[in-house]
DNA sequence: CATTTTATCTTTACGATGTAAAGATAAAGC
DNA sequence: GCTTTATCTTTACATCGTAAAGATAAAATG
């Protein structure tokens, strides 16, 4: 009793209800004009859209179908004909995610500035991008739910790993084709993947608050992303 | 969830219904044995054990407060008293999963050697340990859902810290206290914590999949990372 | 030792979710 | 104009988390 009223209290107006997306539609009919036709025309893209909104402003655990629904004013049944699934809603989202994280690091290993200039640029674009989007950096390397079987999924992670890779390794040696690697190329590609991936995954989970809180005052994610990369960066292999 | 879906498909006959719980008890409490006794007598540590194993088999999205019930053998709502909620149960979990991972931890610092071999020990015994308890690895660091307010899982999360920070900054300066770091000191944690865990983080995903088929042949996980940390570790600041 | 209290476990119930299946509607194709 | 197909809605069901109430046994208390 007790919990079906605080449930009742707490529960959301859902303007998107199945009888008033009726009525509306029933109404807008009779008026003449479409203001929710019973064909979206660009559900597709809506629901993306609203996925987005959904999952920065609820995060991971509130991304679902049904929400994502709601979100876009559609019958929670409405993405199933167009994603099949969560996995393909949510893997279609981050395959977005990646193809626009592609386009950041993109951008900033463009800058000028020496080799290491630009690998510190991107070190740090990658790191702003999962701060100013942190629910997308989650989806694309948190959640257990993605189909990497779906070709823009797979694409776009593939592009994402060639530049990373590329951009890595070309400052060592020669191109980095897509075949052999050194063991010092792989290794050199490892360490800088791993370490700008768990700073980042550590900061978003809040683990480094304890580090920044001890450092010298002033010392925020972007100066401690600075010094540890300053220490680690330039010593390229010289050679060998 | 694909999961649960799966779980309908397949559903596992499940020995332990409310109704042939009875059953058995009715038949044991006839019989004089307490086959299975109302009182479990230490369901909390049966749970746990049970929620480990449910997590190892069927991995995060299986692991619910039902399939936990179910595979100790009790009622759904059995756990409720002990966790209250599935973020207490999860939390507990995690915080077993801390207290093994710092003992192995310990034990692979207190390995003889020079202070670059023990390091190094202390990250194999670290990817090691993520290796050999994916499950755990996943609890501890992906999931959302733990409540570091409980004192078990602050504590346990707390001493892996402490352990790591100490033995890192350690090499450098003298000990690291509870207070001030310098920069230097808290970028040195930082790359050790971020390159190591970045390093398990891809590598359970999968995604130093590439990198590694690519390697020369006879890479793996154990030697890559042995590679990536030998240009990295011995490189200490040299005083300043 | 008998009775009461408390802790533990089960049953029942409800709202939420994913997803399948069937019905409704409108666009496209012929 | 009619049929086919794509899109969206309704309905239905198994599952999940969790709250509340009932059942049982251990512990406490007199």
């Amino acid at each position: 009793m007790t919990s079906k009223m605080e449930q009742v209290r707490a529960r959301p107006r859902r303007i998107a209800t199945s009888a008033a997306r009726l009525r509306v539609r029933r109404a807008a009919s009779a008026a003449g004009e479409a203001a929710t036709p019973y064909h979206h025309g660009a559900l597709r893209d809506a629901l993306l859209d609203a996925a987005e909104r959904v999952l920065e402003r609820d995060g991971l655990a509130g991304l679902t179908l049904r929400a994502v629904a709601r979100e876009a004013g559609v019958s929670h049944a409405a993405p199933t004909h167009h994603f099949k699934d969560l996995t393909g809603l949510v893997s279609e989202l981050a395959a977005i995610g990646f193809t626009r994280f592609n386009a950041a690091m993109k951008a900033a290993g463009d800058s000028p500035g020496t080799p290491v200039e630009r690998a510190m640029a991107r070190a740090r674009a990658y790191v702003a991008y999962a701060q100013a989007n942190p629910g997308m950096y989650g989806l694309m390397f948190r959640t257990e739910r993605l189909d990497y079987s779906r070709p823009s999924l797979h694409e776009a992670a593939e592009a994402s790993f060639a530049g990373l890779a590329g951009s890595v390794a070309a400052r060592s040696e020669g191109q980095v084709g897509n075949e052999e690697l050194s063991i010092d190329q792989a290794a050199t590609i490892a360490r800088a993947w791993s370490l700008v991936h768990g700073y980042t995954m550590l900061l978003l989970d809040g683990r480094l608050a304890d580090i920044l809180r001890r450092a010298p005052a002033g010392t925020n994610a972007e100066s401690l992303l600075e010094a540890m990369l300053k220490a680690t960066v330039p010593k390229l292999p010289p050679g060998a």
